[in-house]
DNA sequence: TATTGTTATACTCTATAACTATA
DNA sequence: TATAGTTATAGAGTATAACAATA
């Protein structure tokens, strides 16, 4: 009865360890990115506007609600990075990067890029395994997990 | 120009694949723990309290403010699973579980253990490089890093 | 003066529900 | 009837500021 709690309990001190993890590349994101004066959230959608996306697909790849996007594309649009284009399904509305939004995006790729602990205590080799160790545990359940 | 692009690129993926598995590893850890009806943030806090502990040092353990801790501590006083004790320097309180508190702490650990991604996901060997990955990107930072 | 725990309040990120205009 | 975007509102999880007791 031993064994099998000790698998338990390090496999629980794991998931701790990797929302540690993630809190810090949260925090390294949240640093690179303060230097260009824009929310977190914003820059989160603008990284993902290489683009022009449907707003309702940006709240898929954001895995949150479209009512959040609204106010997502309002604060991209008041900034000039976005606008909002017709769709050719006239419900729906594309996020289109405005040249200054084009400039601003591959900027703050490089910085959150740069920024990252991956990218700074990880070599090459490392960063490797712990990408196949991740597609592992982000992987879609096969039948019957 | 290009290959340190890429690297960077990639460093940028992998932090953001690390957030969805510590939000897929956290969405594991409420679900697990869901059945005993505790609210997440106390049972994060239980889980922490293996031995009398301190509000202050817990509020440094769960990377909060001590003003959150003092919350934490009357929901689980509520619930009968701590007793706040003096300490020594009368500023201040232990938390120290009552009998209730420390059987539904094993419970609660050995279920999030169970149901963890990384539990459930990986083998062991796998587990032990994670663990290695995990333990440099956590690691503090040598003399200028 | 500095630190512990407490209280009241405010903030950020996000969800829910109800609405409208299309389909 | 169902879907896209919008609006207003509400919630969870936290921080900040000011405070009393103690060091």
């Amino acid at each position: 009865m031993k064994p099998p709690e000790d698998r338990v309990a390090r496999s629980h001190r794991l998931a701790l360890e990797m929302v540690r993890v993630a809190e810090r590349a949260k925090a390294d994101f949240a640093a690179a990115v303060e230097p260009f004066g824009l929310p977190v959230p914003l820059a989160r959608a603008l990284l993902l506007l290489e683009t022009p996306t449907p707003m309702h697909l940006l709240a898929e790849q954001l895995a949150c609600d479209r009512s959040w996007v609204t106010g997502l594309a309002d604060g991209l649009e008041e900034r000039g990075l976005v606008k909002r284009a017709p769709g050719a399904d006239r419900r729906v509305k594309l996020l289109e990067l405005t040249p200054a939004g084009e400039s601003l995006r591959s900027e703050v790729a490089r910085a959150a890029g740069e920024g990252s602990v991956v990218m700074r205590r990880l070599s090459d080799d490392e960063r490797s395994t712990l990408d196949r160790l991740l597609a592992r545990l982000v992987e879609e359940p096969a039948s019957g997990d």
